[in-house]
DNA sequence: GACTCCACTGCAATCGTTCGCAGTGTTCTG
DNA sequence: CAGAACACTGCGAACGATTGCAGTGGAGTC
């Protein structure tokens, strides 16, 4: 073992001075109360030492932690990967550091992390697995806990959300689809009990008029429920020409279906997805979707709960990213009438 | 704001006892030196105030903070995800936490994250970032350090190692394409700093045989540096009628390169990929690829580092995963000769 | 009945910081 | 030159837990 680091006391007797002015001449915020010869005295002998604070002690001491809770359901699934950089990017800049923990949308794993974070002292949460009715998150809201949803919303007066927008999106998908000469548009609906299924949802059924386009939900954004979906779809209304999924993964598993029937893509059916993953464009085929700038939702996540939990009072805003269709190969022209 | 939150204290005073009872009586381990009638009334009390423990301060008195640092270089490299995953799977299930940072194959940057790492006290290091010569981890090796690396090797004897049976699955890979007839077989080298662009190099070499087929080096693991490599190499060895990439992204690259000159995978050239990165079967086309059991080795990881940090003295072990072959599109009979 | 032993609980130090307060010495003001 | 203002530094009490040590009382032993 590296035998006991050495501690700011340590510093101060090197320094040959009192560990509180070590203390300050070491806080850049504090920095200006030390001479400054004695400040560059004992930065030295931190440096010399290989002196490093201890975070853990600050915090007891601040009650701050500098480190804030991430939520998500699964890291594995492409969508969060982006988000979490971006939360992460923008913590870094500002000194704070992520803990992040997946809860596999399972409320008892999820209570069990959420807790496990609280007893870590974070400073505040963003999370991304925000259901629209949420008991834990209505809790947290009540005490006072600073709280930011990424990618989706609670039913929360008052909580800060970014969000992508995804009713244009959706406009910009059925219009897309309707220029190529589609009429029979069917949505493969993401779950409603989020926010980004229900939303989506809604603005399919205002884009596609009151007689309306076949509408499927899915058990989850997953690849498999987009299967299980679009058998159902495919089987019931036969004459569809085109689909809007939920999001991109519920798209492959339109594909899946649509090849385990020997039908093709875009030949037979027109496909749009959600959220342009990672490598849409390298799919078999290239997937026509809808853009959502991951990334720079996380910054704006992580941005709003910085000036959440620095800043005097500031406004409960939530933040709309635009969306915009990218048009690959996964549609085209319906194919004639037989 | 939320009130002062409750503390050990007063728990202790709620329950009429002395807050070293209480800690004793709310320690697992601790929990049989306190008369278990006692021991009730204080989980009442604190479940009634709503009582979490400070592990911030509970790390200060016993300087284990039961957090550990995990390095990768980019979490949106699609490699890496299930590797976290692993990792905060089996970290969770002993109680740990992780503190994952990125360091963008930036020196400085790491440098930085680790420091910031080092601060709040993390008891060990997973290291996802190892370069064979690699200064830093040498430092902290030498400080005594816990750190284990995964997926990559660092040229220090005594660190501990999850990767996967790299020299294997170049084996399975060159037997596969011999087998469809292939004799000029190039490989799209990683980068040869980093001990899987070492060893898949080696292996290729091996297997090739004295007569050996063509070799470029790829600046990195990156599609964009995959395509620059096979450009090179198509100019170069325009016989070559099969590459085995060093990686998938890698192998991407070939195919975009491909594409562009308007020839075709795999009639025209058979790509070989490397670690089955995830939809890599809904490419265009599905990729023949080598699978490297990532989540596993994550798991692998997080395990042999918390035995570091618990158990007496272990041996410092490395710890090899079976790698396979799985046969997908990208692989066919070379054409025929002119 | 005096002794030991044991189960249980309290006391107080400690971990490494930060920060209000007080104590220096120096300079400025009138 | 007295007094105030100021710049700088030291003192010591927190923050919230853990833990060695000591104290208490009751049961067991001979």
């Amino acid at each position: 073992m590296a035998g006991r680091r050495p501690t700011l006391d340590d510093v101060a007797r090197a320094a040959g001075v009192h560990k509180a002015t070590a203390s300050r001449a070491l806080n850049p915020e504090t920095r200006n109360q030390v001479k400054s010869e004695t400040a560059h005295r004992i930065t030295v002998a931190a440096r010399r030492l290989g002196y490093v604070p201890n975070t853990l002690a600050r915090g007891l001491r601040t009650s701050r932690s500098t480190a804030v809770g991430v939520l998500v359901p699964d890291l594995t699934n492409p969508l969060f990967p982006p988000i979490v950089r971006g939360i992460q990017d923008r913590l870094d800049a500002h000194g704070y550091t992520a803990l992040l923990v997946n809860t596999d949308n399972d409320e008892a794993r999820e209570r069990a992390q959420f807790a496990e974070l609280a007893s870590r002292r974070v400073d505040g949460f963003i999370v991304a697995t925000a259901r629209r009715q949420h008991p834990l998150l209505a809790e947290a809201a009540e005490r006072g806990t600073a709280l930011v949803t990424v990618n989706r919303t609670v039913e929360l007066p008052g909580t800060p959300a970014v969000v992508g927008d995804d009713a244009d999106g959706v406009a910009q998908a059925v219009a897309h689809l309707r220029l190529l000469g589609h009429t029979r548009i069917a949505h493969l609906a993401g779950p409603q009990s989020v926010s980004t299924g229900a939303v989506r949802l809604r603005a399919f059924l205002q884009q596609a008029g009151p007689a309306g386009g076949a509408v499927v939900e899915c058990a989850g954004y997953t690849e498999q429920a987009g299967r299980a979906a679009t058998r159902r779809l495919l089987d019931q209304c036969p004459g569809t020409t085109a689909v809007l999924a939920g999001n991109d993964l519920i798209a492959l598993g339109a594909l899946a279906e649509l090849a385990a029937r020997g039908r093709r893509c875009p030949r037979d059916l027109s496909v749009v997805g959600f959220n342009d993953m990672p490598f849409a464009d390298r799919f078999q085929p290239p997937l026509t979707t809808v853009r959502v700038p991951h990334h720079e939702m996380g910054v704006q996540a992580a941005q709003l709960l910085v000036e959440l939990l620095t800043g005097p009072q500031t406004i409960a805003r939530t933040v709309v990213l635009p969306t915009q269709l990218v048009v690959r190969d996964s549609t085209a022209a319906p194919p004639p009438p037989l």
